[in-house]
DNA sequence: GTCATCATGTAAGCCGTTACATGATTGC
DNA sequence: GCAATCATGTAACGGCTTACATGATGAC
């Protein structure tokens, strides 16, 4: 799930891990606080493995060429730290074309039922995929909500106290949402399929 | 957290390792597929802890007395075996008053605001808690839900590509309405604490 | 008597955490 | 210069899983 994360994110552009982990925490919300003590060997171990390497970072190294004058050289300095304020012994890594196939795989493996947050990294990185393989993603996780809503149904509402009885019709609730709304993304990606002019932005 | 399950679930009555896993999966769905290696070592610590002891199965050891008659015995043998198919070299535990207490103590720590499983599990055995207890803990949970939507709503929706924002805004609604969700068991708490005639079945 | 199911247990290992250690850069 | 933040890393450990091993009981 880390190397998913990883991967999918370094398609956008070069990073290096700590802003990695914030991007993660930020743009996925809480419950995906990534820590460095698995986020730093993750990066190495990719590396080794050959899917990233390191990247002079995604602003140019040496983005405005020194103009011999100091008091040039010096605004140039101010400016770059007034766009981004930070220019540490930090390490950019980038997505290589073994990682980017690597991501494909890991986005295509079907993984246990269960397990949401998988599933919300793959949606999250979604476009990276072929529109088939979309709708496919989109389809196993439409019959494993349908398979838990059903199940839920047969077995009766009425056991436990009051607590535990509305921990489970809620839960229930949550997952008849859950399926309307990744029918409405399967609805939303053959409809763009039929009419042909397939973005994803 | 297993210890809360186990725990919880034996207030109940006691049961042995088989059932309990059955119970927690059965009664709390999908995602609480915990594994006999896990539970088994959680079990023989516990016991060694004195919260829970070896007992006797729930249902009487010798719950119907021996008639004397051969047929008389065999048919009580049936009947036990189609109301419980299964009387095996089981050990079937009970909590013990250190366990209440420790049940107590687990159930009033206030663990981490992303830790949804334990929460679902604390609102489940809610019945075992002082009824200040229970607003305190529907409090937390709605504090923390709240301060979730707030923060959601303060970084715009407008991010990331299509699958990216279905998630975020997917994600948003579903805080809403668990939040929705608690409000209502903090309003029901509270009316019932008025009425005085507190009880949770 | 043999198969499925019930039932308990152990060993190895994965995946992640916390706590700690270190150092660079920037703001003041 | 000093504190706050940015940034990288390591060591130890924790909780839970998988895979494996074992055996009892009941159904046929």
């Amino acid at each position: 799930m880390l190397d998913l994360a990883i991967l999918g994110l370094l398609m956008d552009q070069p990073l290096h891990g700590y802003e990695l982990r914030k991007r993660l925490s930020e743009s996925l919300g809480p419950m995906w606080g990534i820590s460095y003590g698995s986020l730093y060997p993750a990066l190495r171990r990719l590396e080794r493995e050959g899917a990233i390497e390191s990247a002079e970072p995604a602003s140019p190294p040496t983005p405005i060429p020194a103009t011999g004058s100091l008091d040039g050289d010096l605004a140039a300095a101010r400016v770059r730290r007034v766009a981004k304020p930070s220019r540490r012994t930090r390490k950019a890594y980038r997505i290589t074309a073994a990682g980017e196939a690597r991501l494909d795989e890991l986005m295509l493996a079907d993984d246990a039922p269960d397990d949401e947050r998988t599933f919300t990294l793959k949606l999250v990185f979604c476009r990276h995929l072929a529109p088939p393989a979309r709708v496919e993603l989109l389809e196993r996780r439409r019959a494993t909500l349908a398979d838990r809503l059903s199940r839920a149904r047969r077995s009766g509402t009425t056991r436990g106290d009051r607590y535990a009885r509305s921990v489970v019709e809620h839960r229930t609730q949550s997952t008849q949402r859950d399926l309307e709304w990744v029918e409405q993304l399967l609805a939303a990606e053959r409809g763009e399929g039929r009419t042909q002019g397939a973005t994803a932005s």
